[in-house]
DNA sequence: GTAAACCCTGTACTAACTACAGGGTCAAGA
DNA sequence: TCTTGACCCTGTAGTTAGTACAGGGTTTAC
């Protein structure tokens, strides 16, 4: 048997804390089918190497910027296949882009709507609110989209 | 037996088609509290009366201002209870203004990764991707928190 | 030797709906 | 009158992206 420093490979809690991934999360990354099956010690322990690292590291990268399990999945695919294409790549990303730009649009009519209500309430201890009227009232929220 | 015109109230279909809200929301929003039981036909099925029509109205307007369910819950249960104070639901409205920002400041940072990257990306169809580089090697999106 | 701190599996839970499956009811047209 | 289609009912399961056990086994440090 070799005795190279590295040969155990780290335990799921080693990866959790390299990372700063929960470890729960780890094991669900392996059962969507986004972290490979790594090797396991004798008593069945999972034992990751630095691409485990690397892969977590990278979808750890892409849930921060927002994109989907479903999403990631895809990106890595392209990598997997060593066929990444710009092309390919830059479509998923630039889609995921206009749904964050819509979804910034969304909250900032949200923003501005409460901030006027919020305004307008007294915070005084009565009976009035502007805020309950608004929601009895007016028209939606979305009627900035118009 | 008396002979009002609007004595027999909306089917849930009706209820659904006057105000936009999905048929099976209703429903939900009855099983989850936020809207009351109303009365049955004889053959059971559902009778809306206009102060239901105007308390989904309600909901859905709340809702379109991200307010949780729990939230609502929250607000309708100042109303049901004749002691609206302005004080009270201001602090709600407040704090879900304060979480809607910091969701807007979360999306503007993850917006600005993406954009640079997509610009960075040629679009051709070559096997070098700088979006991939990115997820696999920089810093969070979070860097710029701190 | 033993106790803490890990690891394993499988399952249940979260939010806010949405979508059936498998029935019953109602109204309109032939 | 019959039938067809559109509705209604109930209960349950699926969605997203994890998180949190329960009930066991293992490893490590004192």
């Amino acid at each position: 048997m070799e005795d190279r420093s590295t040969a155990k490979g780290m335990t799921r809690g080693q990866l959790a804390s390299r990372t700063g991934c929960n470890p729960e999360t780890i094991r669900y990354y392996e059962r969507v089918g986004l972290m490979p099956s790594p090797a396991r010690s004798e008593s069945g322990y999972r034992q990751y190497d630095p691409p485990h690292e690397q892969r977590l590291r990278f979808i750890m990268r892409g849930r921060e910027l927002g994109f989907s399990i479903g999403d990631i999945e895809g990106l890595l695919d392209l990598v997997d296949s060593r066929a990444v294409s710009c092309a390919e790549v830059k479509g998923t990303a630039q889609a995921h882009l206009d749904a964050v730009r819509d979804k910034i649009a969304d909250l900032k009519r949200m923003e501005s709507v409460l901030a006027d209500t919020v305004r307008s309430c007294s915070g005084a201890d009565v009976p009035e609110c502007p805020l309950i009227d608004t929601l009895f009232d007016k028209d939606g929220v979305d009627a900035g989209k118009r």
